[in-house]
DNA sequence: GTACGTTTAAAACGATTGTTTCATTTGGAG
DNA sequence: CTCCAAATGAAACAATCGTTTTAAACGTAC
């Protein structure tokens, strides 16, 4: 049996997961982590502080992965810079990696970062930006010499098309169950890493299409 | 003066936007309204069918759009069938239009809508899905014939990635004073129907592109 | 054994939640 | 005028919320 700590921060992820933050109570994740109620105050503050120190334990590993793959394929190879496949693909794989590994929170917890992406709260939503803020200046620098056909304005655009169709990807593998009540002929689900290459060909062919004519 | 039943739905639907549903109190909503608190009980029966009843007189006309300018432009030209670009148009169209309109909701509904897609709340999620359920098998059977080079699950998962880009640019767009608080270097906002154009074009590639060759 | 951090148990805090009730008032249609 | 639906005002309902408090027990290190 895991310590006191340990077990609210695992009820808590869960819970949140599964109902959002406002509609999850001290209560439920303290009976659930089978828990005196006065423990959690004990050890974290208040719930806000639990909400944070969950998302920083489970958030840094996944980003420190994503920028090691870019430092990777950036040094690497030494035949030039790395491919717009490579650096899509650095950004991209670690997540779902991450979907596959139960011990960082897997889909449960990817369920849980989708629902704090999408949070009303704005100190929420400030929190998890802020854990992103290098990623995606990192990336964003990656990408940019990679993509000289393209204005800083439609590399602006793309940049999150690119984020749209990941995070929307990877809420709906994660959220699979769900998924499958709602629509009729869902396939078998497939192998998470041939969903990563059908994602990145997918946008590395939109990244390369040349600017569409202003027609109007 | 509106009369109150329009009222109370106009500052429900604010609310909402802004702070989400469970976080929105019932109170918060009719003293907006400047309407008594039994008002809304009276009109609406309780906060759930407030909810449902917003979505419905809100989502209705826009997914008929969407279907409208599918069937003309399935019927029309008579110049075969419609092009991929003119499929992804009439899907992606409308909700841009929607999003200028203040009349039908504006930016604030669609900040609402992608607080819905993402609800805790399961029968919340169910309600939007069903609305959406047309839609979403009309736009499949006509994209089907334009991707013959695609197996049932590519073309499923590129769907996603479609509808991944899309909702989370209508959401950029809905959202972007909060967003210019969390990033720096955020371009001017573009006119809209130059990011449908972008969006457009882009997702179009993707479609396009052959399958990505499994050599595990 | 003493001391200290951890955990429990139980109760209470004030505040807010969705909902219901009831008496009263308003305002236009027959 | 009469009648009836719409709307108001105010109060109360039981329930739940996050948080705090106080007391007692536990386990381990010194």
């Amino acid at each position: 049996m895991p310590g006191t700590r340990s077990r609210i921060l695992n009820a808590a992820e869960g819970l949140f997961a599964d109902r959002g933050f406002s509609a999850t109570s001290v209560r439920m994740i303290t009976s659930r982590a089978k828990v005196n109620l006065a423990a959690m105050h004990y050890h974290f503050g208040s719930k806000d502080q639990l909400i944070q120190e969950l998302f920083a334990l489970r958030l840094s590993p996944l980003n420190r992965q994503r920028l090691t793959l870019l430092d990777h394929c950036q040094a690497g190879g030494g035949a030039g810079d790395p491919s717009l496949e490579q650096i899509l693909e650095a950004f991209i794989r670690p997540p779902v990696q991450l979907i596959r590994d139960p011990e960082r929170g897997g889909m449960r917890f990817m369920r849980l970062l989708s629902r704090a992406f999408n949070s009303p709260d704005g100190a929420i939503r400030e929190m998890i930006y802020g854990q992103f803020a290098e990623v995606i200046e990192r990336f964003s620098g990656a990408l940019g010499p990679r993509l000289p056909h393209l204005s800083r304005e439609e590399a602006f655009w793309r940049f999150h098309f690119m984020v749209g169709a990941m995070s929307h990807t990877l809420h709906v593998i994660a959220d699979w169950k769900n998924l499958e009540n709602l629509f009729l002929d869902v396939p078998e689900p497939s192998q998470v890493d041939e969903v990563v290459d059908r994602l990145v060909s997918f946008l590395a062919a939109g990244f390369r299409t040349p600017i569409p004519s202003q027609e109007n």
